[in-house]
DNA sequence: CACGATATATCGTATGTCCGATATATAAGG
DNA sequence: CCTTATATATCGGACATACGATATATCGTG
């Protein structure tokens, strides 16, 4: 999707690391807080993907109960969060001053 | 390019508008602005590409002198970059509280 | 003018993000 | 049970970003 003259797709995964960085979630609780800030939710086919890759790459590992998977980090994912928001701030701190 | 787990990729033409509307610069000088936040250069092959883009959508307008060419925002690219920023700031606003 | 450095440009290729469509499993209610 | 809603999952396709390679034009210096 385009928005305002520029595209904005990017950064979803670190933004599924930033909300579990606050509290473990599953899926839908992810997709519900971003549309809460992007304005649209990510669809199924969108924000599972981006969970699989995360848990393959051992940033979240998730624990089923009933029909939920909740996910939340794992050290390496802490640890990875903490590097991409340091790198992020660097790259785009200064829009926001 | 992977950064710490999760890609970084994106928000390029955006870093580029928002680079604009500090002051009008040509494409190396973006290229070194970007290269100062995210540590490394964005190559040829990948700047100049995206100012044509912008250039066709008429958000930027470029003025050749000799060698270089010096590009800035139009009022339409002022304009999609203050509705850009606004919603840059509430989709990643929380995450430098 | 010859030469290297700088700046712009384009092509082919790769990848992450994203959606629509589709499918399955579980929970909840009648 | 049966139906509906919720949650998860996967596939095909589209697109911006991104690079390496290559090419051209201009500037600066000797």
């Amino acid at each position: 999707m385009r928005y305002h003259g520029c595209d904005m797709r990017g950064l979803l995964s670190f933004q599924i690391l930033f909300l579990l960085s606050k509290r473990p979630m599953h899926g839908e609780g992810l997709a519900k807080e971003i549309e809460k800030r992007r304005g649209e939710k990510p669809k199924a086919g969108t924000i599972y993907p981006a969970l699989k890759e995360l848990s393959e790459n051992g940033l979240i590992k998730g624990e089923k109960k009933g029909k939920t998977i909740t996910y939340s980090l794992t050290k390496e994912g802490r640890e990875s969060f903490r590097n991409a928001l340091r790198y992020f701030v660097k790259c785009f701190g200064d829009m926001l001053g």
